[in-house]
DNA sequence: AATCAAGTCCAAACCGCTTTGGACAAGGCA
DNA sequence: TGCCTTGTCCAAAGCGGTTTGGACTTGATT
């Protein structure tokens, strides 16, 4: 059933039917409630290749998820993200379509979109510092919004991030408070915006104290269970070990806990860890009472909020990019607790 | 840049440029060479729009992912799996689509999707038991695949699945054969139709070896860490508590594990634990020498076999449905052992 | 009564591609 | 030489919508 055959039916012109669903003012309001009701009976839906040839609209969004040829991770917070911005692309009539792809050939697939016009916007996962998506994707002319944010690009543009780099402070001070002063990161791969910000706050915390940075506390690495768990490990076979965790991901920390664990450590009094959590749906931080003490923002709702930016965008194409600055809450679970007086944990 | 004006700039017709291209006999080789040049020169790529519509085929896939209302729980391997389907739609050309969807109205989408020709074929992600889907796009006549099966659906359809009840039968056969006589299953929602199929293996193999089940040792949850975690610990503190668990994910065995830790119980001694592995690429069973003792059957392949399936039934329509069965690995990892002898762990 | 504006509808062009049905020239065959 | 293929190209008609530029009524205005 296509608009001729269903204009047809009516004994109108398919501009009228058009006209009439669409909610343009030129037609009789009895006449559109005629057309509103066929439609509706015989299950008219517009072919939405046809809708965007005429309109140059694709009611479309791309997310271009990069994928490391090196170690093929693809990041968990990436599903409950998608979810988020689903929501709001499924209630504004929108469509998702997602890539992944290998990111030596990033910059073909923008050019390709734009091309091919196969979606309106795109939004970009991932920053990594100096990233050159950005860039090329301002030159391109294509609207878009990044999730994070990337260090080193002068141009202005759209983003959405968590202030990685304040609660990341926020945390480490919170552990300088109960007395700690080894305090290892493990943080994310620091090619990534995301796990710069993270260790900048964890070093403007320590400098403010007047605490000089171990470079064997510090560990970037892919935020998997098995990382966590190896980076952990070797701190706390050091000499000086630490007495507190801060670890970029609730995944890292599923690894760092093995390692705590098999060091018959007691979470929260022996050694405190926290952590940042992203509210993933599948991995909740505890009930009522939080397990980790952790910065925690929810990814799902930053898909949400950074695809509304996005769609604000493309409706309004000629203001100027948009940001907004997430701030992370800090809570407090059963994992900190105040550093074991006396005795920091010497390895004999 | 589109083919009017790069036939223009060719002095060549519309038809023949789009011949040269697509690779038609009845162009001269000489100038489909130069089409071809010219064409890279200027960056051409024909509108995806405007091939569709001309075409009738949308070249995209579908991915619908419902979400329950009640429990917002994003399916966490579905991250890996579209990653494995991605890698087959771009090597063929294909855009792959996304719809979160609400699970009360997924139908209207399915008629939506058919209706407005956005795609050409269907994966259907989490089949339930009977689930009213499968009937509904056999009916509407819709190219789908389906990741798992429908117990209940007599109508026949294409599908790829794990041998879920063969696999957790040989897991629990495998714990038998180590002695153990109180084995737990922590599956998920059992209207889920792989929890189904794992309970049947599971409870085949009991009833192999004349043992009867017992309720409080089977669990059937959202597979989170927390529910892993209350169930496990609920069990560990019956009267009879279980000397192995039979866990239906990487997940939920957190949970497991860390109700486990409190019991101060140790892993592969005191206690055994099973899971599934979908060999997730952010939480890897161990290195070389697995953590868990395993079925293992990695889902990105079977994103990748899947889509592969779908792309093939839109090229061949008049074949009849396709099924494959994947057997997943039993790997033997550190987390099981034999029943502590003589010395079932009871609680006093 | 003539003019004008508003209201309602339609024909046709267009979006960018594919594809059908020739047109035309050159070469092969009788 | 005339006819038939074959090779090479093109004009034009779609695909299913939107949108421009009228056409025709009707009622209000002067």
């Amino acid at each position: 059933m296509n608009l001729k055959e269903l204009a047809l039916k009516l004994g109108l012109s398919p501009t009228t039917v058009s006209r009439a669903l669409n909610g343009y003012p030129e037609v009789n309001e009895a006449t559109r409630e005629r057309v509103m009701a066929a439609a509706k009976r015989h299950n008219y839906r517009p072919n939405t290749r046809a809708i965007s040839l005429a309109t140059g609209r694709a009611m479309a969004i791309g997310h271009v998820i990069p994928i490391t040829s090196k170690h093929e991770i693809v990041n968990p917070v990436f599903a409950d993200f998608i979810a988020g911005a689903g929501e709001t692309y499924s209630r504004n009539g929108y469509d998702m379509i997602l890539s992944i792809v290998p990111d030596d050939d990033e910059d073909r697939i923008y050019h390709d979109l734009r091309a091919r016009g196969t979606v309106d916007g795109i939004i970009v996962h991932g920053p990594r510092m100096n990233d050159p998506r950005l860039p090329l994707l301002t030159e391109i002319g294509f609207p878009f919004v990044v999730h994070g944010r990337a260090t080193g690009t002068s141009t202005p543009y759209s983003w959405l991030d968590v202030n990685n780099r304040r609660s990341f402070q926020r945390a480490t001070e919170f552990l300088l408070d109960l007395g700690h002063r080894r305090i290892a990161l493990i943080n994310g791969l620091e090619f990534m915006d995301f796990a710069i910000r993270r260790r900048t706050g964890y070093l403007d915390a320590l400098s403010t104290r007047g605490i000089a940075p171990d470079p064997v506390l510090m560990s970037s690495e892919e935020m998997t269970e098995l990382r966590g768990y190896r980076a952990a490990r070797a701190m706390l076979e050091l000499y000086h070990p630490p007495t507190a965790f801060l670890v970029s991901s609730m995944i890292s920390a599923l690894g760092v806990r093995r390692a705590v664990e098999e060091n018959n450590l007691r979470l929260g009094t022996d050694i405190s860890i926290i952590i940042h959590d992203d509210e993933l749906s599948y991995l909740k931080n505890g009930d009522d009472v939080p397990i980790y003490t952790a910065t925690r923002s929810s990814v799902r709702d930053a898909g949400r909020q950074t695809a509304e930016m996005l769609l604000d965008i493309i409706a309004h194409p000629e203001t100027a990019p948009q940001q907004r600055l997430l701030e992370a809450e800090l809570i407090i679970g059963q994992s900190t607790g105040p550093v074991p007086a006396g005795q920091t944990p010497h390895r004999t």
